[in-house]
DNA sequence: TGTACATCAGTGAACGCGCGTTCACTGATGTAC
DNA sequence: TGTACATCAGTGAACGCGCGTTCACTGATGTAC
């Protein structure tokens, strides 16, 4: 049997943890498509057949960086479509949690948004299925709200799914401000603006769903 | 002067035009960023050097690309938007208008919804762009309505904004179910019934806004 | 505790290959008269 | 219409460079007794 926890495996841990942290740094610029592996090792500093060790290649170690981004999401979702007293007060949390997400690990949430129409296959399959999970999730949440009596199933996933959809695009909308010319301050507060109108919107075709 | 139609005008567009073409068929499965020059020709059956006739970089290819996949597009978004008798008719004609243009023309699609976020900033902001443009004129089409009536125009643009979100994010779709395994017709049905409640329930969000 | 052997993360040299870009060129097309 | 010259889309050789992958290796860590 192996040690999961012997100096051999905290050490390998580490290689890997600096190999997805440099290609992450090196995706702010670039698509996975067009990364390198001896790119990734030159920045970590190791040789480039170290990269062997960790992944079978950058798709692989892509992958990974999927389950990095969004893995830990899930919890946060749910949060975040739980049924509240109040809707608007709802909206503005949620806003402000994808505001907070996004300023904390924008170049995981660029990775994403790059990436889920990218250019490698099994990255792409990895973020539909984290995505639908959290349709799933949320479809869940939504069920147990008063509001959703008399939903057909249907019904319930297609919300879930135009939720999840407004989501990653005010993620991406926030992400932009980051790199926008001008205030960046003033373009943050128009975009959660913005978000929260659309996400009104959408709450008030939910609550007038079966008028 | 030049003139615009000699023979040797007509032949230069044609070898541009095809470069163009075969940068389409190349970027089906990788993205911009990882796009070589040297492919390109290879696939026209030129000498790499014959690029440089046509474009700076494969990024000026790709912002050409951005002008034919959404530079004629702008005639559809308006009809498509425009005041309807029938709300559910406008609906069931949106999104057959999508299914058709994506069934028509995928790889610009694709090219499209990849790009939008990917690594390669010039075509990241010619699509910002194009998208921006669609959204004022999906606002002008929307003050027409008589729903309208009332609304402020930040409220307008906001809408505006979420159905071109929308039509992408369903045009995106389609083109998922163009390479799904199993029935793709069977597919191609329940992506149209999932898009078209999705818009209803914005439509209905809509109609209730100023409730 | 000490010893002898096994494991395996990371190394470094070597490979063949395709890349983007430069440069001087060719020869068909265009223009002036 | 014919001739002499200019333009310029496409050529082909050459360059230096970084790529992904292979292979046998080293030496610290782990294991058995």
């Amino acid at each position: 049997m192996s040690h999961t926890s012997g100096v051999r495996q905290a050490q390998k841990q580490k290689t890997r943890q600096a190999l997805l942290d440099a290609a992450l740094v090196l995706l702010e610029d670039q698509s996975l498509s067009s990364l390198g592996l001896r790119e990734v090792t030159r920045a970590v500093g190791v040789a480039p057949t170290a990269f062997y060790r960790h992944f079978r290649s950058t798709a692989d170690l892509g992958v990974a960086l999927v389950e990095e981004a969004l893995g830990s999401l899930h919890p946060m979702i749910r949060a975040t479509v739980a049924p509240d007293e109040d809707s608007a007060e709802r909206i503005a949390r949620a806003v402000e949690l994808i505001a907070g997400h996004v300023a904390a690990h924008p170049a995981h949430v660029r990775f994403v948004a790059r990436e889920r129409h990218g250019g490698v296959r099994p990255v792409r399959d990895a973020i539909r299925e984290q995505l639908a999970r959290f349709a799933g999730e949320v479809k869940d949440e939504l069920a147990k709200d008063p509001v959703s009596r008399g939903w057909s199933e249907a019904d319930l996933l297609m919300l879930a799914g135009l939720y999840v959809d407004q989501m990653l695009a005010t993620a991406s909308l926030f992400l932009e401000t980051l790199e926008a010319p001008g205030a960046p301050e003033e373009e943050r507060r128009r975009a959660a603006e913005t978000a929260a109108r659309q996400m009104r919107l959408i709450s008030v075709g939910r609550r007038h769903w079966l008028d």
